[in-house]
DNA sequence: TTAATTTTTTAGATTTGTCTAAACATTTAG
DNA sequence: CTAAATGTTTAGACAAATCTAAAAAATTAA
């Protein structure tokens, strides 16, 4: 760790805090322990680099880890990691509701964000945000505490026929994606009906606001539904 | 803004960032070339560190450098360099103005927040907090074009018996200062008449609303003063 | 259950920013 | 004007985070 960082007394680099952030977000998809590989394509890098990475977070208890077994978080990791994902949340409304920011536009900025390190900081924007519960795309922000509501979600993907239910998030944060759903007009809180499943590409036909919309299903699966 | 341009004005680190703008206040003060030691000192490192540093930046032609000369700023150094300013001062008043923090507390916090690399979010930072003109010590906050008023200043302690001004800015900004200041009633506007000066260690009694005050030399020195 | 494939780790280099110790240059004082 | 003091640079080393190439382990397929 560069002098630098240190004295900001962190505890964490940025890039630590990047890697248990990615693993804290694997583990929640996969369940298991998380791969290396898995964790080198999310930090894009390579796995040589994450083998280094997973020895220095296992030494500093950040993670459990043995040789080829993959890598689990500790208390210690995962409270760090979610601390982050707080940060980025918190800054990602700010963003949008005080500086006009669009959904599409934050995320990046907010990757910086969240290392910044001064938890009166945050504290302080949770409380000027007015404590928001979800960011700019449906996903909950923890408190300061780490606990935050599992609000059980279904991707549109997988709804069937004549379902209905609102719009409550997104599974992918791309500008691209987010750019494309606002030009359809689906944006969080719109609630739909599924009116044809088509059988041949999985592509589904959703009405919203009276309107018809075709939706791919490769975009149907990042969108998340409220029954 | 195009790519290439934004690319060009950011692929500085954050250390190399804290440098220009270390020798950008360093050459303020002096007028002339900027000597290795000074920025050592402010940098907390060493003068090899330094040097080191100095043909770096030099090779970027982001600074003027010719061994024991001393370093000078190019126009893209005080660009970069001012740039770096902008950002920490509307960081320190958003922390002030929006999350009342107190202007001891700030400086710290906008050391990491300055570094956040969004020329966007800068404009929309400065809209949201009606283009200050001045940070919560009365710095001034250079517009986007990094231009500003220099409004002159003369020290406390210059002042002669009599002479009455506004206290438009400190010189040093350590919370510990600064706290000292506040209990003394002595923050930015206030206006003050000088009533004795000690001719044995300097110390001035001021008069601030209505109140007698006994201020160090030391003390005085940083408390800037328009007439 | 052996062979092929995939995944992961090791070994050794590289880059950035730092350090100490020592050499060198410049400035100041006698 | 020389000598001492001060200021700066060089040489060589180190830690963090990364890389490539190659070896080793685990998984999958034949
Ligand atoms: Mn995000
Ligand atoms: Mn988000
Ligand atoms: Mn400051
Ligand atoms: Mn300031």
């Amino acid at each position: 760790m560069s002098k630098h960082l240190v004295r900001y007394t962190k505890m964490q680099s940025f890039t630590e805090e990047n890697y248990l952030k990615i693993i804290y977000h694997l583990s929640q998809n996969n369940e298991g322990s998380v791969q290396t590989n898995a964790i080198a394509e999310k930090m894009q890098t390579r796995a040589a680099s994450v083998t280094d990475m997973l020895r220095k977070l296992s030494e500093k208890e950040l993670i459990l880890y043995k040789k080829y077994q993959g890598a689990h978080l500790t208390p210690a990791g995962r409270q760090t990691a979610i601390n982050v994902i707080r940060k980025h949340r918190l800054w990602e409304v700010f963003l949008v509701e005080k500086l006009n920011f669009k959904w599409d536009e934050v995320h990046d900025i907010a990757e910086e964000l969240e290392h910044i390190n001064s938890q009166e900081l945050v504290e302080r924007l949770d409380e000027f945000l007015a404590f928001p519960k979800n960011d700019p795309h449906g996903d909950p922000i923890p408190d300061k505490n780490g606990n935050f509501d599992f609000v059980p979600f279904i991707k549109l993907s997988k709804l069937k026929k004549d379902d209905r239910g609102l719009i409550m998030g997104v599974s992918e944060h791309s500008s691209a994606f987010l750019k494309h759903l606002e030009k359809l007009g689906l944006t969080l809180g719109k609630s739909l009906t599924i009116s044809t499943i088509n059988q041949f590409d999985g592509s589904v036909e959703i009405t919203v606001e009276e309107k018809k919309i075709s939706v791919t299903r490769e975009i149907a699966k990042h969108i998340l539904i409220r029954i």
